[in-house]
DNA sequence: ATGAATTCCTATTGATATACTATGAATAAT
DNA sequence: ATTATTCATAGTATATCAATAGGAATTCAT
């Protein structure tokens, strides 16, 4: 959201985020680091650089963005990786979890950082 | 879903549930005595003792048992209890969050156990 | 060229939660 | 009296997460 309000016009710092949104230079750079390798944004290095977004807001979902920087959504990693356990044959519960796998990325998934800016 | 399964006329230890589910019995004990705490089994000590549900299947929601057994299942605590945090605000995410609370308990509170059972 | 401001990379710490083990007391059936 | 059980609580091992830390690489401004 920081990046989107800033703008593409020039590039918005580490320092300068953290700061607003109290975290510590050090934490957010780890953060931001993940999105850039994702390529969601573009480092630009040196004195007066920083980070813009490579895309326009409506672009990013919600759920991109999470699972970029927290990893999989999923309740249990048997519904989401083929990472089944060996009692999946006759486990009645995969379905609550596939079922709440479905809701959760139904949510995320359907929400984008524009949306997050108007609903401001 | 063992109790369940197992009926109300004689109660079912939990050495042989733990047996079949291939947990330990004093792991498994624990879990138990989390849903007798909350009024859902009705334990009976003793030789011959074990457990049974206080009520029919269809009487018992996933949700109830999450939560009884793994605590709140909000995504951040902030929309949960009243805990909200010290910049809830201006804070555009947590609507993300909302969305997300009401979904999954969407999912949990309309499974019961007797649905469990039937999707065996 | 030099210095300052930045990103980039990786290691480490500390706190907490989770799954699980362990010990033994209380209770009830035989 | 013995055995099978629940009940209560303490302890352990591991993983995860948030955060800190140090310093290398890059770029801008002068």
């Amino acid at each position: 959201m920081e990046l989107a309000l800033n703008g593409n016009d020039r590039p918005i710092s580490i320092k300068e985020v953290a700061a607003r949104q109290g975290i510590s230079d050090k934490y957010l750079e780890q953060i931001i680091s993940m999105m850039s390798s994702a390529g969601y944004v573009r480092s630009i290095r040196g004195a007066g650089g920083g980070y813009v977004l490579t895309e326009t807001p409506d672009k990013y979902t919600v759920g991109m963005i999470l699972r970029t920087t927290e990893g999989s959504l999923a309740p249990v990693a048997c519904v989401d990786e083929n990472n089944p356990c060996d009692r999946v044959e006759n486990c009645a519960t995969t379905e609550v979890w596939r079922r709440l796998n479905t809701a959760i990325n139904d949510v995320v998934d359907n929400i984008t950082l524009q949306d997050l800016i108007e609903w401001r």
